[in-house]
DNA sequence: CCCTTGACGCGTT
DNA sequence: GAACGCGCCAAGG
């Protein structure tokens, strides 16, 4: 547990992420108690690429804008997969952004 | 060892 | 309300 590194931490709570939700990466980042890095879980989210049970489609900024839609292997792939989980994504952004929003702060706390 | 980049966030102009 | 700059931590060159 000590051992746990920071981005294990986020890997984990990317995992807790349900269906048809999504999350910002400042609000994992502000759950790690990191805030202010919230560029670490964008980081750590490279290496998430070792865990396909990382579903880093579910994260995307604070606005809901897909900026990590370049790093999977089809840029589509990321908006596919949050419209098939009933997500409104347009022009790259997704819609009702804060009905979606997925708060590890509220949710887990 | 120093500098640059990076899937961000917030304050200020 | 948009644009710009700074802060944050880590990794690569």
């Amino acid at each position: 547990m000590d051992k746990y590194s920071f981005f294990d931490n986020v890997y984990e709570v990317a995992k807790l992420i349900p269906k048809g939700r999504v999350t910002s990466y400042g609000a994992i980042a502000a759950y790690l108690g990191a805030k202010s890095s919230a560029r670490m879980v964008g980081w750590a989210m490279n290496g998430a690429g070792s865990d396909p049970d990382v579903p880093a489609h579910r994260v995307v900024n604070h606005i809901g804008l897909l900026t990590g839609k370049h790093h999977f292997n089809d840029p589509t792939h990321m908006q596919t997969l949050l419209e098939a989980e009933g997500i409104e994504v347009k022009n790259d952004k997704v819609q009702h952004f804060k009905e979606v929003l997925w708060d590890p702060m509220k949710e887990l706390l």
